[in-house]
DNA sequence: AGCACGCCGACT
DNA sequence: GTCGGCGTGCTC
């Protein structure tokens, strides 16, 4: 008589925030084919079933065997992790002690997280009909010309899909007329893995080097099957693209993948646009804007390996590229790369760590390094590579400080300013004008008696969107009506104080009502589209004015825009928040980057009550390199980062005293190399309801904040306040205000 | 994070 | 008399 095999047990990830695996049973009959690593399974959680991810398969279990429960099912699909994606994934975990559960879980396509399995259909590519002549391509040049580009593009690429085409600003009219018109017609790509062709390089776009970035390019082609990372530290227009270029044809010559990372979904269509011109390879994105569909899709065609390129904003970092030979990290000192809610990892960051794993290069780009990553190319970890040269003789936007002191003022606005927007605009020219707080006004109070209005639950004023006639608070989105009088006093003189980007765009047009203006912000811009329908209203000249947030700093440029104003850059001179100036400088000089061109180069003009202050004095008259090594040093007197690592534990409840009790506890114990800030109250102590507490942990090396990190999570946490409360902890935190 | 269990206030 | 509010505790 046989004797059936022993069961084996399971140890599972599952997506609940804990920091522990779950033990199941794996019935026999369920181990044939057996049971791999990665592997996706359905297991019993509680009252309810879920996806759970294998990561070890044991011979017996420590845990007794009748309280253990059994495997449900195994997900029958091809799309298991890989060993290398399982090895990053656990180093990302312990890197930011954050539950293990919960990084798989963020690691997955929304689609194969759930029970019920998707339908997957291989992607639908559009293609130009061979048979396509010139005589076609002109009949249709006239009357459709954004067809005949659309046509142009297709015939130069090996098919294309709707979502890409959606990126590059086509519409599914200009496509259907096309295919009515029998010019081209969609297929399914094939399964296959991405190979180089020599056509796959679109040579007639490929620009001639600088002896500058030649020499970047062949140090990174020398490089290419061992990791380095790369610092491209060159301003607006100095070829970094070129660069990335040339360098990914490298890589992709020798049929290995590419994963470019860029802050935002905003960015994404001028980067697959430069791609696209240059090569004839398959091109995946991943970003919000797709749905779930089309982000499985772009995770599946990479882990196939038919797609070549794949690019995406932060959560891009977790593809399961099939051989990887490249990650290109865009704007690296960019904020967004850092998520700011559950698991707080940095894309840039973690990229560096998947980089280092396959052993690949990796190049960060930007024209405003972080410290963080200025500091590593300085020291030398990075290799660093400066781009001085601006290409085509174009030269930078020159800035210059107003002192507001000295002026009478009018809406924000100084005289100086004022005269200085008129004569960009007599000049045909565009102007952009900075205000970084959206809504109406900042706050509402009443004329008699000062009273404010406070969200109850954050105990900040509400801002007026007078749009909407609403008041909104911009920390918990709470809305309400606007008050018909105040009721402190019964006064009806209830007014708004203070100006946001609403108030201006209203100030601004009735200062210059000749002239149209526009406002971008995030109000202005929540439709899908609207972002893309304003910019190219502003780059067709329908608009003269902009007025904007942070938002407009962002990747697009405005060649037509030649005065940038940014109206208050105080409140960065005087921060506790010591990345305060970093963040003011980047933004400075990346806006300046934004406006003219090389025949009509722009200007830029900050307002400041304290003209004189060393900050702005340095970066304005030596420009972002001096004021960051200067600040450097600074750093590095405080032992701040990237002189020093931090860890910040947050804590929250309905309570004031429980928090601070909490993270009391955890601040007690002493660790070596360590020291503790806090607990103090959050920059915003309540929010939502909820109180809150912050500790800061800060270490002069790395391994002992991990280890304190690691000992307060598992010996100091586990304390009587515990229960009271919700905790995370941030790992290398980038905002300490929340 | 879910979800169940459990103990007190305003309603069919 | 019940529905449901959210505090508390548990999940292999």
């Amino acid at each position: 008589m046989a004797v059936n095999p022993p069961d084996k047990y399971l140890q599972v990830a599952i997506p609940v925030p804990m920091r522990q695996l779950f033990t199941y049973k794996l019935p026999e009959k369920l181990n044939t084919p057996s049971v791999q690593l990665g592997e996706r399974v359905i297991v019993p959680f509680g009252s309810r079933q879920v996806v759970a991810i294998v990561l070890a398969i044991d011979e017996e279990s420590e845990y007794e065997a009748e309280k253990l429960k059994t495997v449900l099912s195994r997900v029958n699909d091809n799309y298991s992790f890989s060993a290398e994606l399982l090895s990053f994934l656990q180093r990302c975990a312990d890197y930011y002690h954050h539950p293990i559960g919960d990084v798989f879980q963020q690691a997955l396509p929304v689609l194969l997280r759930q029970i019920k399995q998707p339908d997957v259909e291989l992607p639908q590519i559009w293609l130009a009909n061979e048979s396509v002549s010139d005589n076609d391509y002109k009949a249709i040049e006239k009357r459709a010309p954004k067809q005949a580009e659309l046509l142009t593009l297709l015939k130069q690429h090996q098919g294309m899909t709707w979502s890409e085409l959606l990126t590059l600003g086509f519409n599914k009219a200009q496509l259907n007329a096309l295919e009515k018109k029998q010019y081209i017609n969609a297929k399914t790509r094939d399964v296959k893995v991405f190979a180089w062709q020599e056509s796959a390089l679109q040579q007639e776009n490929r620009l001639a080097l600088s002896a500058e970035q030649a020499v970047i390019v062949s140090t990174i082609k020398e490089m290419q099957r061992q990791f380095s990372c790369h610092l491209i530290d060159g301003i607006t227009g100095s070829g970094k693209t070129e660069v990335y270029l040339q360098a990914m044809e490298q890589i992709l010559a020798a049929n290995k993948q590419v994963l470019v990372l860029v802050p935002e979904i905003g960015l994404t269509p001028q980067t697959l646009s430069r791609f696209e011109q240059r090569f004839n390879v398959p091109i995946c994105l991943h970003h919000s804007g797709l749905n779930d569909k089309e982000r499985l899709q772009t995770w599946l065609e990479a882990q196939r390996g038919s797609a070549a390129i794949v690019i995406g904003t932060r959560s891009a970092i977790f593809t399961p590229l099939h051989d990887l030979g490249l990650i290109i990290v865009d704007e690296e000192h960019d904020a967004s790369f850092k998520q700011q809610d559950s698991f707080r990892y940095h894309g840039r960051d973690i990229a560096i760590l998947r980089a280092r794993q396959l052993n690949i290069p990796i190049i960060l780009g930007s024209a405003t390094p972080s410290f963080e990553t200025l500091q590593n190319a300085l020291s030398g970890r990075y290799h660093y590579h400066q781009l001085k040269k601006r290409a085509g003789n174009a030269s930078t936007a020159k800035i210059s400080l107003i002192d507001v002191a000295q002026q009478q003022m009018e809406h924000g606005l100084s005289g100086t300013l004022k005269q200085a927007i008129k004569n960009t605009l007599v000049r045909g020219e565009q102007a952009l004008v900075f205000l970084n707080r959206r809504g109406y006004a900042p706050a509402i109070n009443c004329q008699e008696c000062h009273w404010i209005d406070d969200c109850q639950r954050c105990d900040k004023p509400y801002t007026l969107h007078q749009g909407q006639r609403l008041l909104i608070c911009h920390h918990c989105g709470s809305q309400k009506r606007i008050p018909p009088q105040c009721p402190s006093c019964g006064s009806v003189r209830i007014k708004p104080m203070g100006q946001g980007t609403e108030q201006l765009e209203e100030k601004i047009s009735a200062l210059f009502p000749e002239y149209s203006a526009v406002r971008i912000d995030r109000d202005s811009t929540r439709k899908k589209g609207e972002l893309a329908k304003l910019l190219q209203q502003v780059n067709d000249k329908e608009h003269q004015l902009l007025i904007g947030t942070q938002m407009l700093a962002k990747g697009h440029h405005f060649p037509d825009v030649t005065l940038v104003a940014i109206l208050d850059v105080d409140g960065a001179l005087f921060s506790y928040d010591f990345r305060a100036a970093e963040h003011m400088a980047q933004l400075l000089v990346q806006v300046s980057g934004r406006a003219g061109r090389a025949s009509k180069p722009g200007k830029v003009m900050v307002q400041s009550n304290f003209p004189d202050h060393p900050l702005l004095q340095d970066l304005i008259n030596n420009g972002y390199q001096h004021f960051a090594k200067h600040a450097l040093i600074e750093r590095q007197q405080a032992l701040l980062p990237p002189f020093s690592f931090q860890a910040l534990f947050r804590a929250e409840a309905n309570y004031p005293s429980y928090p601070e009790k909490f993270l009391r506890v955890l601040s007690e114990v002493n660790y070596d190399g360590c020291q503790f800030a806090g607990p103090v109250p959050a920059a915003m102590e309540k929010k939502a309801g909820k109180f809150r507490y912050h500790l800061i942990l800060q270490a002069k090396s790395r391994k002992q904040l991990h280890q304190a990190v690691f000992q307060l999570i598992h010996h100091h946490a586990n304390n009587e306040w515990q229960s009271k409360v919700r905790w995370t902890v941030d790992i290398d935190p980038m905002d300490l205000s929340w």
